[in-house]
DNA sequence: AGATTTTTGAGGGACGTACCTCATTTCACG
DNA sequence: CGTGAAATGAGGTACGTCCCTCAAAAATCT
């Protein structure tokens, strides 16, 4: 049986209470009594039952959850994992809510999140590019205590306690190793597509898929990026323009959101099927696509392993507890027609 | 905040000993009344407060995994991750006993488990071939109460009450077109490495790919399975010796373990790099093969998740309640150097 | 109707922890 | 050595559930 703080009391000589206040770090107790109540507490390998803290205590986590207003597949089913995570067994007694912003506007975010501090705030995630604006809103959070992540795209800057999300530029590497693979010895283009060229994640995918085509498949030139701002149809005219333009393209990679447009454009200029296209997140569409033959690869990162990895980061960074680093590493997947996961209801 | 006994008691207009009656189904309740606590119940959308109820009922789950003695680096790992997943949140108010019988003897697997039954056993996990032998087993751990999954291997036939792992015919596909890409389009032979031909996931996945090489790679032959039983040496020995009779040998598929032995017969014989080979499972071993370039692509499932998503599923089965598809569905990972996880010490 | 059985109610103690109050002890300092 | 402050102890209540007992009420049977 787990030993109890009745146990860590008489292994260290003193009152429940004072084993309350060393555990609960509440004052007036000696240093010299601390020692000894830590003491026992590393001697009987105490730890704390969480279940019973939390029900002892009505603890409600209140969380917030920051993303951008953008109408991707992707993101809603991003949504919809928090949601669906923060009713199950890990958002037991935890509130999320979520925050929708203008996307690339760090100064609607950064209101937008001080609107929601009135109350006090446990936990936040944000998804945002990195601006010093969010970088002065995460100090600001962590100054008051809030515990913080970054959520898909890093803050590497800020003072965030952790990044729940992929190594974009190892991302990048692996689309260009699937493309490099798949297209085959023959010389060609590769059409990159991206949201924005001020995204640090574009960026660092693109970052990625150059460095192993110049590594490792010379005979593939990298066109220059096109943007798409995650919009179908915008994302359809500068491809469909790119393909006109341009003869050999003999692959695409798409880094961003917007992956509709890109097959539209393929299917309009009749090359689906026939470029090898590489995309990003699981989606309805990008299902579709690979089953179909339009894209060949999605690397994906799954929205409900995110979901649960920032609720269970920021608590137990809360909980001054340890992370499980083996669970909460986001994995770069590798989906192709073979390995789909059978569509969930 | 959420509803709590009660509220029940109040809603249903009855008292707080009735509700607990209906609640853990303890007799002496009118069938009557029993509708009326269980309409409440979902009038209200009560959900038992499972950390509170462990908690009182000072519950000790009792689970055994079945694990076959080989001695590969996966099953060590598994091993490791079942230890370690006992210990973390997921094990919490469980035992969990490991117990390693002699592989491909179901015999002595049934022994063993039935070594263990004198003590009531809330859940068990088991890892092996399907037989006659291990599905009466099934049947009388059901039987008693027991909740039962398979675990990697399936036991369709038996009456388990969930299967932990992967669709290998599904794995066997994705090997199959991982090698197809990547060895190009001229003709050649496929080597293909199993444990036994007798284990039903070897058998699968073998299905599986030449399933997708008679579709869409029929320049590429496959050559009837090597059997290495999951030993280095056999493995070395019988694929050296298959590549000394047969040439044109552009690709090799190790569908068990032993893939050190697969890397020792390569490199003896020259043909490290020079052909390409698919795994399945991340280790040490192939994880170095990965980075070296002697491998090409594995096939993994995460032991961590296989671990976890075990427990969680034979926890809710004895608490009957509802299983998260999403987060139990063990996903065929796809490891390419570029998307390699870092290592975890 | 009375006797018997079944169903229900009322209440309490337990699980491990949090958090509170109030009294008592210990300590440092003048 | 006395005084005030700091440290500690003792004890209680609460969280939501389980599980137990005993009495009271209601239903069923004779």
């Amino acid at each position: 049986m787990r030993p109890t703080v009745i146990d860590i009391a008489r292994e260290a000589g003193v009152s429940l209470a004072t084993v309350d206040r060393v555990l609960n770090a509440r004052p007036g107790v000696r240093e010299k009594t601390v020692l000894a109540v830590n003491d026992a507490i590393t001697r009987l390998g105490y730890v704390r039952n969480v279940a019973a803290a939390n029900l002892a205590r009505q603890r409600l986590y209140r969380f917030v959850f920051v993303l951008p207003d953008v109408q991707s597949q992707f993101l809603q089913a991003l949504r919809m994992a928090i949601t669906e995570v923060a009713r199950g067994p890990v958002g037991e007694a935890s509130e999320v809510l979520i925050l929708t912003v203008p996307p690339r506007d760090p100064h609607a975010l950064v209101l937008a999140v001080e609107a929601c501090l009135d109350l006090p705030l446990d936990g936040c995630a944000i998804m945002a590019n990195e601006t010093p604006e969010v970088r002065d809103l995460v100090v600001r959070l962590k100054a008051q205590g809030t515990a913080v992540v970054s959520l898909i795209t890093d803050q590497p800057q800020a003072p965030r306690d952790h990044f729940v999300g992929i190594d974009n530029v190892a991302a990048g590497r692996t689309a260009g190793v699937l493309l490099g693979r798949f297209a085959g010895p023959a010389p060609g283009k590769v059409a990159v597509v991206v949201s924005s060229m001020l995204a640090r994640d574009m960026v660092d995918r693109r970052f990625g898929l150059d460095l192993v085509l110049a590594e490792r498949f010379p005979h593939l030139q990298s066109l220059p990026s096109l943007e798409g701002h995650d919009d179908r149809d915008l994302t359809e005219r500068v491809l469909s323009a790119c393909l006109a333009a341009q003869d050999q393209v003999v692959a695409v990679y798409t880094a961003g959101a917007g992956t509709r447009g890109v097959t539209d454009a393929l299917r309009k200029a009749g090359l689906a099927g026939k470029v090898v296209v590489v995309a990003h997140e699981l989606t309805g569409h990008t299902r579709e696509a690979l089953l179909d033959g339009t894209i060949h690869a999605v690397i994906s990162q799954d929205a409900g392993h995110l979901a649960r990895s920032a609720l269970r980061v920021l608590r137990a960074r809360i909980d001054r507890l340890a992370i499980d680093e083996g669970q909460e590493r986001i994995r770069i997947d590798i989906l192709i027609r073979e390995n789909l996961p059978p569509e969930t209801p």
